[in-house]
DNA sequence: GCCAACGTTGGC
DNA sequence: GCCAACGTTGGC
């Protein structure tokens, strides 16, 4: 299984948003390299998501829900997207500044590279998050 | 509102 | 292929 990070800013599509669908599509997303990361997602595999913006934090766990796909919502075969569905909603979301402290998340791609907006997760760095959130 | 990072566009 | 200009993302 592999561990992703997922951002989104909350007015464009929330957690909130993503319970209401129940199965939610990871849409939109027009940079190579972070459309090289949904082309190595798989079924099962677990993703963090992040809200960028105002107040930027961790806020819950959620799965890849389905294959990556030719993203609908443009007519270019080379997006792709994937289904995501809700896991969990940490009990206490963890600010990016909390994050940048952790020295265990220093490598961590949200800190080193600010505007890629899906990207890989260490399984330990991930793990580390999580119990950040508890 | 500002600024850094960085991707994209277009002229040459 | 290079580089300047410009637009966008995103943190602060």
């Amino acid at each position: 299984m592999a561990y992703w990070l997922l951002k989104s800013e909350p007015e464009t599509y929330s957690y909130e948003d993503l319970l209401r669908d129940k199965t939610g599509r990871w849409d939109g997303v027009r940079n190579y390299e972070a459309r090289n990361n949904i082309r190595d997602m798989k079924v099962g595999d677990r993703a963090l998501f992040y809200y960028s913006g105002k107040n930027p934090q961790v806020i819950a766990q959620v799965k890849i829900a389905s294959e990556p796909y030719p993203d609908p919502t443009i007519d270019d075969p080379r997006w792709l997207c994937v289904d995501v569905q809700a896991l969990s909603l940490f009990p206490k979301p963890i600010p990016l500044a909390d994050i940048k402290a952790n020295p265990a998340c220093a490598d961590l791609l949200l800190i080193r590279h600010t505007r890629l907006s899906v990207m890989p997760v260490d399984p330990v760095v991930y793990t580390a998050i999580c119990e950040m959130g508890q």
